[in-house]
DNA sequence: ATTTTTATTTGGAATTATTCCATTTATTAT
DNA sequence: ATAATAAATGGAATAATTCCAAATAAAAAT
């Protein structure tokens, strides 16, 4: 039982990598582990922190290496702010991202499929969306009970 | 007439840098007119490129405080697709972006208001969006007639 | 089980994008 | 004109990401 990854987890690690021919290694268990540990967007630097602790030797070129073949096997998302590093998260569902201007802070906005197809109609004939990228920024008012991640 | 930027284009750059307190000086004018010149995505480093042709001397440091200005100024947008360099362009209306994965192209989406506010509503109560990115990545069906910019 | 093949990791160097800084130059105000 | 201030310059510094060749680990073949 060597990764902090649950079972279900593992599993799905698993069945992602075999049907690309790519191996299981204890590198992308640890990587994927930490990402689901903690529901926020760090970046790859600090994912790479979080891993040493755990795996005190990889480097950081593996963990860049594992979260590219972990966004390939869509159990991770990567998202982009302007001119700042790129950011991973956990959430798999389909998502849209909030920064806060005043706290920094990277909320996860839920997309259900009406916001979905919303989103794809707002193309026009000829365009085929595989994956739609929606970031706001802006402030938040406190006293919310929304899903909020940082 | 040093510059290639046409004269209500020169007037709109004066006045969005004189309520801001800013000066009007020959880089930020190239800048900006080499931008509004061609109506594509280019890169920091491509428009220092083509500024260069005017402003031989022109550094790459200024071209990033330019464009910066410009920027904050609303007269140009800037786009971010994954782990790429930062793309400018000079469409001010509101608009998304659509990169073929094959060609590369990028292509501007212009957002009419009905489509902003339903970007908007997608926000639960308590986050106020000052700025709205939304950046598509998928493929193009040729023989389609609509706004195509690479 | 061993050996062979192939994929992955490693660490360090290389590359790329962007920012920083001290000096010079241009613009505005006096 | 002159003084005061903002912006430009170029080169160095930083940060993010990629590349590469050698070492290691996993899968396939024997």
């Amino acid at each position: 039982m060597n990764s902090l990854l649950p079972k279900t987890e593992r599993l799905r690690l698993g069945q992602a990598l075999k049907i690309r021919n790519l191996r299981p290694t204890r590198q992308r268990a640890c990587v994927y582990g930490v990402i689901l540990q903690k529901p926020d967007h760090p970046t790859a630097d600090e994912i790479h922190h979080r891993v040493r602790k755990k795996l005190p030797t990889i480097s950081l070129a593996t963990v860049y290496n594992c979260l590219d073949t972990l966004v390939e096997c869509e159990l991770v998302k990567q998202v982009n702010f302007d001119r700042a590093p790129t950011l991973f998260c956990p959430n798999r569902n389909p998502h849209a991202h909030f920064r806060c201007k005043n706290t920094g802070e990277v909320h996860d906005i839920e997309l259900d499929s009406r916001k979905l197809s919303s989103l794809k109609r707002m193309l026009p004939d000829g365009f085929d969306a595989e994956a739609i990228d929606l970031a706001f920024t802006g402030t938040t008012t406190p006293n919310n009970k929304n899903i909020t991640q940082s």
